[in-house]
DNA sequence: TCTACCCGTGTGGTCGGACCACAGGCTAAG
DNA sequence: CTTAGCCTGTGGTCCGACCACACGGGTAGA
């Protein structure tokens, strides 16, 4: 066993019998080499794994938010190791879509039977609807759309999954922007659609909601040709 | 920028670029340093973040195998970011079976207009009828047979995922055995369930496929009262 | 007495150098 | 030609030092 695997097991052990909450603090890195007698290198591995997975975060400094504290953002890191993993070609595009539909078209039947707060939803599309908006500023506007949406489900995993989706490929979106025919008619169509989901959700009807957003994921990536 | 960093988006850079590939090798440690003009040890945590990644698989010794070998596994780092995420208790148990249901029930769906080939998975269904297995031997085929199936369809992030979660969920599975009021009784019905699912996949019928797949994951965990 | 400044202290960030264990490949001896 | 043993380069670990930073309390001034 490596040694920076030791401060890895007995965080995730510390963890899980409730030693450490989110908020808290991990011992210095100092303290923690001496106490499970290894060096401070080896500890610096290990908590730098733990920040890669969005369990800690670190900050130089004193007071309270200085050090190593206890977070839970599992959002950041889900995004890098797909982006890594995309990168390697062996993560096909064509698969993260899918997924993307699988995962928001659900997220939308489910949204639909619940009482929702459409408010922000629809302040979201109100902004997206602002004259001038370069792709950039439209597809970040169109992200929080989307991880709003499968925010409303109420199932974290799946809307820290698809939010970490979405960010991984907001890159090569962009990049694939040039090969849509006309951008400003696409971005038309686009709010059209999305004010069509939201009023699928605020009727209740899951159905229509469901595929509505299917229809629109795939119709994006099928017109950039990023399926693939 | 940290310098660690550096090392990240260096590599990032030549897996996009096709400088890297999987099967390749880092640059030494010592050589990496150098030309980033940083230390050894700022080199080493970014290789640590890499391996916990899965881009990685670092080795002592020399020849082919030994150094840092360029891979592409996405299951042990997924499931080590679940499984320290479940230990924060931000991320709810239900929320991960709700995942898995909704992620298998799509796969069998979708793995049920394919033509498969269902040998190897009928061959994992008699090894799990094998008498005097102990709860943690059947649970691990269990484990082959559910990722098997979301192989089946064909999407390699849905079916990495879905092996994370069971493999992050693999402890608190066994840890809920004893919640069974029966555990003989739960093993004759899971493995007719398994039996009724690969014969609605063999016969095409995806509906029911899917079906029987959300049936049998919901009521494992039901009657394990993991659900929470 | 109150206020503003400043420096002490502890945090992570970085570095250079050293030594170890390991495994392959090369070389020299048989 | 075979084989045993050394050489070389890899990651693994450690030490000790210094830096940048930010809070917080002590002190000098109003």
């Amino acid at each position: 066993m490596k040694n920076y695997e030791l401060v890895l097991h007995r965080v995730e052990a510390d963890l899980a019998a409730g030693r450490l909450r989110i908020g808290g603090r991990l011992p210095g890195e100092r303290a923690l080499a001496e106490e499970l007698k290894i060096s401070r290198p080896s500890v610096r591995e290990a908590v730098r794994v733990l920040e890669a997975m969005g369990i800690v975060r670190t900050a130089t400094g004193s007071g309270p938010e200085a050090g190593a504290v206890i977070v839970a953002e599992p959002v950041s890191p889900l995004t890098a190791l797909l982006r890594l993993h995309l990168a390697t070609n062996h993560l096909p595009m064509g698969d993260v879509v899918q997924t993307r539909i699988l995962l928001e078209s659900w997220a939308a039947r489910e949204a639909a039977g619940r009482p929702l707060e459409l408010d922000a939803v629809a302040d979201l599309l109100d902004r997206m609807d602002a004259p001038g908006l370069s792709p950039e500023e439209f597809h970040l506007l169109d992200a929080e759309f989307h991880v709003a949406l499968a925010g409303l489900a109420g199932n974290v995993l799946i809307a820290a999954v698809m939010e970490s989706l979405r960010s991984a490929i907001h890159g090569y979106v962009l990049a694939a922007v040039p090969n849509l025919p006309d951008w400003e008619a696409t971005a038309v169509g686009l709010r059209g659609e999305h004010r069509a989901i939201i009023a699928a959700l605020a009727k209740g009807d899951g159905d229509a909601a469901s595929r509505l957003v299917a229809a629109h994921i795939q119709g994006f990536y099928q017109a950039a040709q990023l399926s693939s």
